[in-house]
DNA sequence: TCACTTCCTGACCGTATGGTCAGGATCAGA
DNA sequence: TCTGATCCTGACCATACGGTCAGGAAGTGA
């Protein structure tokens, strides 16, 4: 099982930076940044724990890097929004890509979820400038929308914290579900049925769709 | 300010004991299980570290009450949605009710996510027994509601995770919300339209109400 | 007053953690 | 082949943590 040919110095690097990042997410996810140790993470990466240290100077550094990451992808996911003529394309398709997401990186929406819970000690910047203009530029989006008599006029914010709270939650809180699924992960079917649902019932709730 | 009387023995234990769950969940909500420490909660709760141990054995057992603390707050929330004839008086209510305690105990609902996306390690059984029959209890209702044309046919289970997801978002990215507020706290006035905003667009997105 | 129980705490201990470092291995380019 | 840069790692260190304990303080009931 060892794919041991040699490689490129910037190979190297990249390639072991990421090892060490996808292990690093999952163990962050599931201790937290508190309870999660460098030898955990080492472990999981299959590196010894001083090779980690060789790449991330700090823990705090690899842990920054890593809410970083899902950040950006989600960042990257909204961008649909703004290419959809009204509320039933822009909402539907960033439900949608909001909740492939919670499936297919549940570990980075759980950190970043931590992240914020415990006042953003490393972040906050993002959220006072990043965050907050694609807020704004979002919320002036959706209330164009309610101008052109596209959907119900309702507050801008409160249905953006509903998108996120209702998507994320199907990641921060995926082993409730599960339990409470029986034990099971939610199935290609249920997963589609999720997204139908909470499709529905936002776009029903926001007036874009009657029915 | 030193209210120091002498007190009951009983009285003691009782005042010492919520002390410390009260400081005990602030800080676990600020840093995460792995994070506090129990000296700094010793600190918050203005007792010496060894005071701690003698009411509580391990960090663990605080950490659970704290934990099963907010389970209890939420489960006696839930009564007024059973005596509700309809999903708008019983989901209104039930929405009313947990974004009050999103507003009142934010730091409970905190741990508590914090728990469940670590993997609910000391708290599995209650998601497993008092939980699945809480939620399977209040499924049979909605789908009750459901039979006799009060609202929309919407899977029972995906809305009563969106009501979780909407109301505990305002406590557990509380932070983020308060960043995008301008850094100050949500008014009276801005928490009563939350709750409006959030009443609105589920209850509209059920079709308990048209408008 | 006295015996008894509960309450309290400074000092201490073993352990595990984040981080360091010297020195070796490997690769790139000349 | 030689030189220098990058990559790697076992061994080590200072610190901080959860938890213990002996012994004193303070209520309690007779």
């Amino acid at each position: 099982m060892s794919d041991a040919r040699p490689q490129k110095r910037t190979e190297i690097r990249q390639q072991n930076e990421t090892l060490i990042l996808q292990a690093a997410e999952k163990v962050f996810a599931e201790a937290g940044f508190g309870g999660a140790t460098m030898q955990l993470i080492a472990d999981v990466a299959g590196l010894p724990k001083a090779n980690l240290h060789y790449y991330f100077a700090t823990k705090e550094d690899l842990y920054r890097r890593v809410v970083q990451n899902i950040f950006e992808i989600w960042l990257n996911a909204a961008g649909s929004m703004d290419r959809a003529p009204g509320p039933v394309e822009g909402i539907g398709s960033y439900i949608d890509a909001k909740m492939d997401i919670s499936r297919s990186h549940p570990c980075g929406s759980k950190v970043w979820a931590s992240e914020v819970m415990h006042g953003a000690p490393v972040i906050q910047d993002y959220l006072e400038t990043t965050l907050r203009n694609w807020t704004m530029g979002r919320a002036a989006l959706i209330q164009r929308w309610i101008d052109e008599g596209k959907m119900a006029p309702v507050d801008p914010h409160h249905l953006l914290y509903m998108l996120w709270a209702t998507t994320q939650h199907y990641a921060d809180f995926g082993h409730q579900i599960e339990t409470l699924n029986g034990g099971t992960p939610l199935t290609d079917a249920q997963w589609q049925a999720a997204k139908d649902s909470v499709k529905g019932m936002i776009l029903r709730g926001i007036g874009a769709v009657t029915s």
